[in-house]
DNA sequence: TAAATATGGTACACTCTGTATCATAAAATA
DNA sequence: TATTTTATGATACAGAGTGTACCATATTTA
């Protein structure tokens, strides 16, 4: 049985193609690069380039892929329901995405965006349910644990989306702390509203 | 002096341009369209759309600020920090959303919309902090006041995305009530924690 | 009514796309 | 290693779409 994707050649190829669209990306944006650029970059032709992808979008999922791949396995250590950890274990995330700041903001700033987003929430939703069924007696739930894994996950998220925009604002270490406060009854506290302390 | 902009022919020009955008969303889908396809939905000619807009991401910018302001205009009167009102008066937003349903997710997952989405972020999050200041004693507050209003926003705004891909999973009255209780202290009540009642 | 200006039709150069063909180079396999 | 298989590179081409120039016509403004 052949299995054309393990040629030395095609996986070369591909790999070069990925990395010269994320190298441009960085460059000068998704939406100005072509076809031509990516190949040049790439240091092969057009015509190889249609071999393996129908367009640039089909790259650009592919790219997203391992990108995407990369964020998993740097979140998979990371609990976001532990709430009494400190340092939150959040702040992994943080740190790996301070690290990668430019790659980041460019794939986040992309045309394919909407999906990555949409994948990395639906990702956290599963982990986060996984570890509240895991952690909780889920008949005592008032709330569908979907809905509160959701809540959970796009707070997370969407903290950490504004910070790689203001990443000078605050440090990582504080953003991980108040994201991961304010998600555990912490906004009253946050607004100062005095509570007494969890049972 | 002449405000150009005031023609009547301008005016009816770029509105049936930006209608005939939006009408073309909904049909095939942002990425598929041409200025050919817009100018034939608008009966008008392609010197004509080159006059006003530079290209189509501009005419779509154009068609994300009439969207954009019929969002704030129906946002502006719904509160997200009055915790006490039942209903939660940000189901307004749910409903109205709900109404346009396919416009929201057209527009939410074509090109333009990461800037769309910031927008309405920043919109929400400058809310959200003009009602905590008011609300309460600033100096009082542990955690800074732009980050508490960050919290409620993007989780606020999380939650409906969510509900746009996934509108029959819950009632809008449900997802409006479960989003707004988990903003406030409900997360550990969410997951079926005993929490005192607030002072 | 007269002046100003937006529109529509046609035409054109240009960029980029996606595909076909074939000789060559590189990898897989026996 | 020898042979077969397959990926690549160079060139060429048709087609779609873009952005602009020109000018006659229609509409609006003043």
């Amino acid at each position: 049985m052949r299995t054309p994707d393990e040629d030395l050649r095609v996986k070369r190829t591909e790999k070069s193609l990925r990395n010269a669209l994320i190298s441009l990306i960085l460059k000068k944006g998704y939406d100005a690069i072509t076809v031509q650029d990516i190949v040049d970059e790439a240091e092969t032709s057009r015509v190889t380039f249609y071999r393996h992808y129908k367009d640039k979008a089909e790259l650009l999922t592919a790219c997203l892929d391992v990108v995407y791949q990369d964020l998993v396995a740097h979140m998979s250590p990371c609990s976001l329901i532990d709430f009494h950890s400190d340092p939150p274990p959040v702040l992994i995330l943080y740190k790996y995405l301070e690290e990668n700041l430019d790659l980041y903001r460019a794939i986040l700033n992309s045309e394919g965006s909407v999906m990555v987003q949409k994948r990395i929430r639906d990702y956290l939703v599963y982990v986060v349910q996984r570890e509240i069924v895991e952690a909780f007696p889920l008949h005592k739930m008032p709330i569908p644990v979907q809905l509160v894994s959701l809540h959970i996950a796009v707070a997370e998220l969407g903290m950490l989306l504004w910070w790689l925009d203001n990443p000078t604002a605050y440090s990582a270490e504080y953003m991980a702390k108040v994201s991961h406060t304010l998600n555990f009854g912490g906004v009253l506290e946050g607004m100062g509203v005095k509570l007494p302390a969890l049972s």
